[in-house]
RNA sequence: GGGGGCAUGCUAGAGCGGUCAAAUAGGGCAGACUGUAAAUCUGUUGGCUAUGCCUACGGUGGUUCGAAUCCAUCUGCCCCCA
C-alpha cells in the first residue's frame, strides 16, 4: 500500500512540513496519533474546513489515530493570526454547544468517539476511534504562575514577534493586546499536552497556522526532548480568487439545516471549471487515476466531472440517500423531466388563499425567493420570475388556483433557485 | 496623563447647508450569450398600501425655512507624545 504521506502529497494536501522524509517514515512504520484544531466560533463547519477533515480521514484510513480539538480555551482569547481585528470572544456554553454540532459533522468523515467532550474516556484508549477534545479542558485550569515558569520560559519574545500575524499587527501599529499575544503559547501548550497525554506526534493545520504549530513543535522538543512534526495545508481559494465556500447566500455549511444537501450539491456543480480536478483530489476519495481522467475532460464534457465531484462530496457530507436525492433533483431541474418534489424546498399554503388569488410579488416574497416585496417586484420586472416554467413579467399579476399543476406550483427565481408550493391539506 | 483624527448603504470609499436614497468601485441580483462554467455586455441593487410616501449617513439634543453636511454632548475606533 502507498504511504499515506504520498497519498496526501499527491492530492495536494501538503504545503509545508517540518521534515517530509521523517514524517513519511513515521507514517509508514508506526501507528501514530495526530491532531487538528477546529474553530468553534460557529455551530457548524463549512466547506472551508473540508481540507483538514479529508486529510484526517485519509490518515485514519491508513490506520492512524486522529484527535480533533476545538479551541474552546483559545477561542476565548481570539486568534490574532492574519486578522486585522480581534475575534469576538465566545462564552463557554456557546463554545460547548458549537462543539457538539461540529463533532456530529466530523463523525461523518471520521471515526471519532464522542466521549471526549464530556471528558470521560477510558474505553477508547485502545480503540481505533479518534478523540474529540476541547482545549478548554486543560487550558482553563492553568495556573498563571506555573504557566509562566514552565511554559513561558521557553519562548523568546524576539522570535515570537517575527511571526507574520504578529508582525503585521505591530507594523501597522494596530493594537495587539497582550491577551492575543499569548495565543501562540496556548496553542503550543496544546501540542505539548496532547503529546504528553496521548503521544500525539503530528499536528496538521492551515498554512496560516504554521507559526503557531511550529511553536508547539519547539515546545515539545524543549520540554520533552522529543521530535514531533507538523504539516500544513495550502489555503484554498477558488480559481476566481474568492475564498472557498462562499456563495451568494453566505458560507456553504456542512450542516443540512443551514445548507440543504441540494444546495450543497449545487455548490459543487457550480464550481469554476479550473477548480474541478483540484477539488476532486481534495474532496473525494476517488483514485488519482480517475481524477486525472476527469480532469482532462474539456468544455461541456467537464460537467461529468462536476457531477461526480458534487455527488461524491454530497455523499460524504450527507450520506448516499441525500446525495441521490440531490442528484435526482438537479437532473430534474436542469435536465428536463419531472421535478423531484422531495428535494425541492417546499411550502404549503391554504387552498382558500389561492382561490382568492395571491399577488405574484407577495408569493415570491413569502416563500423566500425574494427578501422583500421590492426585491420581488424587481425580479418580476426583470423577467426572473417563473411559475411552472412560464415567465411572468406583470407586477400586478395575481396567482390563482387556475395555475395549479397537479395541485402544486413550481416557482423559480432566476435560473437556479426553485421553490415548490403545495396545497395545505387539512 | 497630554494632544489630534475618524465614524456614511453588503464592503471599500466620495459627499459646496438645499437639486442626496446619497458619486465611484467591488460584491449581489436579473437579463442576453452559454455548458447549471468562465469571460463579456445590459439593467438593477433601503422599504412600502409606489409616478408618491416612509426610514436612513454612530447615539442624543440644538442652530436653520431646510442638515450626511454647522454646533454641543455621549459612545466607539485610531494616531502622536508621555
Amino acid at each position: 500500500m502507498d504511504n499515506v504521506f504520498e497519498v496526501l502529497n499527491e492530492r495536494g494536501f501538503i504545503k509545508q512540513t517540518t521534515n517530509a522524509e521523517q514524517i513519511a517514515r513515521l507514517l509508514g512504520e508506526e501507528q501514530i496519533t495526530y491532531y487538528v484544531g477546529f474553530d468553534p466560533t460557529a455551530s457548524s463547519l463549512h466547506v472551508g474546513s473540508l481540507v483538514p477533515i479529508m486529510a484526517m480521514a485519509h490518515l485514519q484510513r491508513a490506520g492512524h489515530k486522529p484527535i480533533a480539538i476545538i479551541g474552546g480555551g483559545t477561542t476565548m482569547i481570539g486568534d490574532p493570526t492574519d486578522k486585522t481585528e480581534m475575534r469576538p470572544m465566545l462564552s463557554l456554553e456557546q463554545i460547548s454547544t458549537n462543539g457538539k454540532g461540529i463533532l456530529a459533522q466530523l463523525q461523518r468523515y471520521l471515526n471519532l468517539s464522542d466521549d471526549g467532550i464530556s471528558n470521560n474516556e477510558k474505553s477508547q484508549i485502545a480503540s481505533k476511534a479518534g478523540r474529540f477534545l476541547n482545549n478548554a479542558d486543560w487550558l482553563l485550569s492553568v495556573n498563571y504562575i506555573e504557566f509562566l515558569r514552565d511554559i513561558g520560559k521557553h519562548f523568546r519574545v524576539n522570535e515570537m514577534i517575527q511571526a507574520k500575524g504578529y508582525q503585521q499587527r505591530l507594523d501597522r501599529e494596530l493594537g495587539l493586546s497582550f491577551l492575543e499575544f499569548n495565543y501562540q503559547l496556548l496553542q503550543a501548550y496544546d501540542y505539548l499536552c496532547l503529546f504528553q497525554e496521548y503521544g500525539c506526534r503530528l499536528q496538521l493545520g492551515g498554512d496560516d497556522q504554521w507559526g503557531n504549530i511550529l511553536a508547539g513543535v519547539d515546545l515539545v522538543r524543549r520540554v520533552e526532548g522529543e521530535r514531533v512534526h507538523a504539516v500544513t495545508f495550502p489555503l484554498l481559494t477558488t480559481a476566481s480568487g474568492a475564498k472557498m465556500g462562499k456563495t451568494a447566500g453566505g458560507a456553504v455549511w456542512l450542516d443540512a439545516e443551514r445548507t440543504s444537501p441540494y444546495e450543497f450539491y449545487q455548490y459543487w456543480i457550480n464550481v469554476d471549471d479550473r477548480d474541478v480536478s483540484r477539488f476532486l483530489a481534495y474532496f473525494t476519495f476517488l483514485p488519482m487515476g480517475e481524477i486525472q481522467r476527469l480532469g482532462n475532460l474539456q468544455d461541456e464534457a467537464i460537467r461529468e466531472a462536476k457531477e461526480i465531484l458534487a455527488y461524491e462530496a454530497t455523499k460524504l457530507a450527507h450520506g448516499k440517500t441525500e446525495a441521490d436525492k440531490a442528484q435526482a433533483a438537479s437532473h430534474a431541474a436542469f435536465g428536463g423531466g419531472n421535478l423531484d418534489e422531495a428535494a425541492m424546498p417546499t411550502s404549503a399554503i391554504a387552498s382558500e388563499r389561492l382561490d382568492s388569488g395571491i399577488p405574484i410579488m407577495e408569493l415570491f416574497h413569502e416563500v423566500g425567493l425574494a427578501n422583500s416585496r421590492s426585491e420581488a417586484r424587481r425580479l418580476v420586472q426583470q423577467g426572473g420570475a417563473y411559475i411552472n416554467e412560464k415567465q411572468y413579467r406583470a407586477i400586478d399579476m395575481v396567482v390563482g388556483a387556475d395555475l395549479l399543476e397537479e395541485n402544486a406550483l413550481l416557482l423559480r427565481a432566476g435560473k437556479k433557485r426553485y421553490h415548490r408550493i403545495i396545497i395545505k391539506k387539512d
